[in-house]
DNA sequence: CACGAACTGGATAGTCAAATCCAGTTCGCC
DNA sequence: GGCGAACTGGATTTGACTATCCAGTTCGTG
């Protein structure tokens, strides 16, 4: 049902699914998984409550394609900004980005992959597992992208771009959750600048 | 109900109330505010139904007795420990009664606080608003902290306390996101690690 | 065009949780 | 000790959600 029936699918239907998901997605992200219910995606999505049954074994296969989703969605938009970092001022643009991506949301939602982190991670094995590899790629794309410094002259060859990705990915996820609760984005604010300020210390003397 | 009713509680109706809010502070904790049904507080307080609905309007009330319940435990707990701040080492402890903590729970469970966030930011304004000043309380205590170790001298008096409250809170909020997520602690240690460089650079030269 | 597989719609079991009701017990106080 | 309020137990109503079933339609392919 997940590979192999994924490539019997003729277009009608891999559209219908991509609807189906591109939904519960929203959804979710916007009330939980819990307080997603499964009428509620079939009304977003515009299609019969089979349907979803049909692509999806049950409600948990639904959402371990919405974590695969947003995953794809949020790391890959991620990967393009943070790829092409070839100075401090470009690092400064992806801060000012995500702030600005925040304020434009009114600070509302969070991180969806936070959100289904949070909701999941207890009691969905494989939902823990899916974001943790989530979170990874993540930080891959950030040490990615201070590699890619380090390669140009900006940082120094003894930089620890792993310790340093990890630290700032621990700033921006927190950042989200404060700005999320606070509906501000200062703490997202201060904990970026304050690693970008560390990573400065690396500069080329 | 909520504040004169309280003040009529025999003691053994305060009790009572007392086992709900704690039973149902340990399942939402585990489970999520969805994952956790009234029977099932209801058992693991030793309590009938009708005792939840005596004490509490409906289950939004009783959540929110959860949150003041996380947030005066949780915080009260961090001011205790951070409000004796005098020197780099008594942060270094902070920081390793932290990430020790999580490790004793195999990193499970994440923040408290912020797992109710995730859940209930989005709608339920009250405990949006009732969970972004228990963030505000806890970015005091640190503030606090950092204010006691200027005022011992260890950090000069130009020390932007607000500011480094505020970014050492994002990054141990996200260190426990991602805690939760990976099972592992490397990325919380390499936040507050990075936090504590950046707040080392403030000691008098 | 014909055949089977993929796809669709709507109705409906079966389950469980939120909240209420009512009958009975214990407590605080005079 | 007796009165009313606070407290307790369990049955029950009401509603919503997950998942299934089945009958009908469209699509891909020889």
């Amino acid at each position: 049902m997940t590979q192999t029936a994924t490539a019997r699918l003729t277009a009608r239907g891999q559209a219908t699914r991509d609807r189906i998901v591109s939904a519960a997605a929203q959804l979710m992200a916007e009330r939980g998984v819990a307080g997603t219910s499964t009428p509620d995606v079939r009304d977003a999505a515009g299609v019969s409550s089979s349907q979803i049954y049909h692509y999806f074994a049950d409600k948990g296969a639904l959402t371990r394609a919405v974590i695969e989703f947003q995953t794809t969605r949020i790391v890959g938009g991620q990967h393009a900004l943070l790829s092409r970092l070839d100075s401090f001022a470009a690092l400064r643009a992806w801060r000012d980005a995500l702030v600005q991506l925040q304020q434009d949301l009114h600070c509302e939602g969070g991180c969806p992959l936070a959100t289904l982190s949070g909701e999941l991670a207890e009691h969905d094995a494989d939902a823990r597992a899916a974001l943790a590899y989530s979170f990874t790629l993540w930080a891959e794309a950030i040490r990615d992208g201070l590699q890619h410094m380090i390669d140009h002259g900006v940082l120094r060859e003894d930089t620890d771009a792993e310790h340093l990705s990890l630290a700032m990915l621990a700033a921006l996820q927190g950042g989200l959750v404060l700005a999320q609760a606070q509906r501000s984005t200062k703490a997202l604010e201060a904990g970026l600048d304050s690693m970008i300020a560390i990573i400065e210390r690396h500069a080329p003397k």
